[in-house]
Order: structure tokens, then C-alpha cells, then sequence
DNA sequence: TTATATCCGACAATTTTAGTCGTAAATAAA
DNA sequence: TTTATTTACGACTAAAATTGTCGGATATAA
């Protein structure tokens, strides 16, 4: 309950390394996979979506890779976890509008406060606070 | 990810009736089913947790039930969430000390830190507040 | 004695998460 | 131009966690 996903794990490994990296220096999937022992493809599909965000910038072909395309200051965590995630609520129906429940449903004020309050945890922390 | 359980789930709404009712009054796992439209065997099980833990108190037997046991103001978040669902972190290794990443991993710190955060919303927040 | 409860462990089903594989497209270098 | 390397992407499988069910024990009111 209330765990973080190995891809979230994974891509803050990864940024974590291009933040501490030379600005323009690439790193592949491989090497990245290589280097903190974790599984190549599952890495790879992480930075894709990142890429695809733009919060890293992939080069393509031999001696491609990717690198930090964005000041990680500019990102809020909250962000960061849907682009890999989707939408983040501790439950569903914070999001989902076809909850069967919904009229026997006593609880969904106080849990989305409690969501509110996640959220505006994570709105107020930026990636390099984590990847530093 | 960084979600709640059914369990929890559950185990709040159970809360939030007997928070509504008379303080003697009992209501069965039965009944609250019936009611609530969840199923019983697992809100039983639910019940029987905090039963034990003295969150809520059991009578057994014909006409028996459950009745809270202590004042939800009483109750951090942080607890209630442990004794339904055991250690809370956003990753094992927060408790765990047997992963085998240990020396490759290099977002440990700042993991924590999040995770002392969450902790930290959740004892500073009451059952009280929740089933209020 | 019967009906109704809690209690508790084992089991089954379902869903989610984690990880793999195959293939296409881009590109650097031989 | 060919080969090796790399990103991109979807389909698939495997593993784990969650959710839900069942059966039997014990307690107790009627």
C-alpha cells in the first residue's frame, strides 16, 4: 500500500545519473541497465515515455543515448509520476467517475482530502530535490 | 501506485458508521456488508484486525457485534494504516534491509526522505479526521 | 438445541506490476 | 553499402500482490 512503482524506481535512478552528468554527455539504456543492475527493457520503455516528454532528449543510432533535455528544478514531482504513471490518486474514484459504490459511499470527502494532501506534497517538490 | 487498499478502504467506512452511532450500539460485519455494499468476509477480517488492536471492541455470539473501542481522535493515521495493512513505505527497503540493489542504489536518501514525509502527514493526521 | 456471531487459517480468483521479445527505423562507422 | 548499435513501440508472458471465498472452531442469546 501506498508504494512507488519499480518504473518510477528505475527512471530516478536514471535521471538521478544525468543529473550529475556533463550537460551534453549521452547515456544509452544499456549502459544505464549495466551500470545499476536493473533490467535493460524495462529501463528502456521508462526513458522512452520520458523522452517523449520531454524531459530527456534521445538520440538515435550507434553512440546515441539519451541525456536531460530539462533544469530538473522545473519539474514537480506530481508531474514526474503521471508521465510515467498516469493520473496518481490513492484512490481511483478521485479520477474514475464509474464507481458502482458511489451512493453507499460514505468515505470519498475524507479520502480526497487525504489525495489533496499527497498531492499538494508532491506539487511542492521538484526532481532535483530527489535526483540532486 | 501510491495507492490504498480495499481493505483500508473498507475498514474506513466501518469506522465512519460506528463513529456516527451510539456509543454501545452494535453493529455485526453482517450488517455493515448489507449496508455498505462490501463483502463481508473480507470486512470481517478487517474488523477482526482492529479488534484485536482494540481499535473497535467484539461481542461474540447471537445479537453480538462490534462497537469502537477508543475516541478516533486518538488514533494517527500512520497507526491505523500499520495495523491493517503492516509497514508503510513507498519502497521495502524502507523497513527491509534485504535488498540486493543496496550498493548500485543510489536514490536511497531522497526515497527516504519522501517517505518521511508521507509518514509525517499521516501521524500528524487523526482516524478522527478521516471518519470524522 | 438452534441460530447467529466472532475468529482464523487456508485457498482461489483476479488484477496489477514487472519483465521479455520481436521488429522497425535511425545513424555512425567500417 | 553493409554492419553494428541504438531508440521506438507494441504484443506478450511471468510473477506478485490484492481481493475475495470457504470451512471449521468457539461463544452466546434465545
Amino acid at each position: 500500500m501506498l508504494k512507488i512503482s519499480r518504473k518510477v524506481e528505475y527512471a530516478l535512478i536514471a535521471l538521478r545519473h544525468f543529473h550529475g552528468q556533463e550537460d551534453k554527455k549521452l547515456t544509452s539504456a544499456k549502459e544505464l541497465a549495466q551500470t545499476y543492475g536493473v533490467p535493460q527493457e524495462l529501463l528502456a520503455k521508462v526513458l522512452q515515455r520520458l523522452a517523449k516528454k520531454n524531459i530527456i532528449h534521445a538520440v538515435k543510432g550507434a553512440h546515441g543515448g539519451y541525456r536531460l533535455s530539462i533544469d530538473p528544478e522545473n519539474i514537480k514531482m506530481t508531474e514526474f509520476f503521471e508521465i510515467i504513471e498516469g493520473p496518481m490518486g490513492i484512490m481511483d474514484c478521485y479520477f474514475d467517475s464509474g464507481c458502482e459504490q458511489m451512493d453507499g459511499c460514505t468515505i470519498r470527502t475524507p479520502i480526497n482530502r487525504i489525495n489533496d494532501s499527497i498531492r499538494s506534497m508532491f506539487n511542492n517538490m521538484t526532481l532535483a530535490e530527489v535526483t540532486h
